[in-house]
DNA sequence: CGGAAGATTGAGCGTAGTCAAACCGAGTGG
DNA sequence: CCACTCGGTTTGACTACGCTCAATCTTCCG
């Protein structure tokens, strides 16, 4: 029913169209899902943190909609679908484990669309900046002091924005001493005023771990 | 279990931060469900019709992320959630047809990031038509010609764009004899010529209904 | 009939995109 | 050890798509 899964940066843990058989909690290193245009353009639905579970999209119709690639030396545990399924039907508490999980994932999905359709790019940024923060502390990390695993251009991708505009509005933030900026490194000059001046886009709260752990 | 709703236009069927207790079925008329940021922006999250389920949002904690509000004379089944997980625990059916719903919703939002972080205008407003074309067909009426229930406002805040933008780029799709539009009233010209133009944006498939029937 | 909400259209503007060049750091190989 | 390459990042100049604001028109109800 478990796994181990061993990724290099860049490679995939899965792809869109595969059969979905198992999802994965992160274990260590990062990575990012997306989906393509038949042109080529893509969109970064999502970065995957250890502790959080990848994969749940492909259970709409047993087929992967998304493309799950890792960022860097990355380390999954995968738990098999099916029997996951009749382990929920005798425990209630990993039926509600799995509806929670399924929850969070839908509504930060919506939580993003709001942030897509309706903010501006700077906006934008603070909103994803303080979500990388806050999931930091969660892991037992400092929320003021960071690096990214990710390339200006999934940024850009994630927020709907390119790649250069996400160079410029950083440039910006630390022009107005809000924060500095060492090519991946973050670090908050005032976080608490970084927040505030950016509380409408403080919304959403990450999801709890899958309960139990990794054989 | 079961109970029914009826709403006029305008009237919400839940709103955010409400406790969640019952899923809907919409039996007849539409929703739209939508959050809202601090200083009063809002997005519409998705539209409802006739069919379709709506309020899966709340199982993350149990609290509504979102608000649903009737666009027209609406009626809706409510299933009450508690004894739902009960039953899906016994039969494997009705946990397979919440599970794919849940990952539909969730497939949904993520192909809709997509459509707001890489699409232009006019190719946002040609999915969302395509999709509410294919969504018509699904339920027995004509894919080529049907009329929206909400207003211009709405489907821009859908769609990330400005209700005059709708209206230019409808113009836009009237001026190259895509289609007739007559105030809410749409009908494509050559739908399959349309659909083919479109067809990168052209990518989701809805959900199939909740399994059995309002009591 | 009158009022309100929605839809349409136009003019001008601004945010973010595009394109291009320079820069930087990490690996690789001579 | 340095030269070279390659991806990624930064910066600038210019452009354009979609936004804002405002006026007008339409539709729908009371």
């Amino acid at each position: 029913m478990f796994s181990r899964h061993r990724l290099l940066a860049g490679e995939t843990l899965y792809r869109k169209g595969e059969a979905f058989q198992v999802v994965h909690t992160v274990r260590s290193g990062s990575l990012k899902s997306s989906m393509t245009l038949a042109d080529g353009r893509t969109q970064v639905c999502g970065f995957h943190l250890p502790g959080e579970v990848v994969g749940l999209d492909g259970m709409a119709d047993g087929l992967y909609q998304t493309t799950s690639t890792a960022l860097e030396d990355t380390q999954t545990c995968a738990v098999v679908y099916v029997p996951l399924l009749a382990l929920s039907q005798r425990l209630r508490s990993v039926q509600q484990s799995l509806h929670r999980l399924m929850g969070h994932e839908v509504s930060r999905t919506q939580w993003h669309m709001l942030l897509l359709g309706s903010m501006t790019a700077p906006e934008r940024l603070a909103a994803f900046l303080l979500d990388l923060s806050r999931r930091a502390a969660a892991r037992g990390y400092s929320p003021i002091e960071f690096n990214l695993r990710m390339t200006r251009s999934d940024i850009g991708s994630y927020l709907g924005i390119r790649a250069e505009t996400v160079c410029r509005v950083l440039r910006g933030f630390k022009a107005m001493n809000l924060l500095e900026v060492d090519a991946r490194h973050i670090r908050f000059l005032d976080l608490p005023a970084f927040a505030r001046s950016y509380s409408a886009t403080l919304n959403w709260r990450p999801a709890a771990p899958l309960a139990g752990r990794c054989a």
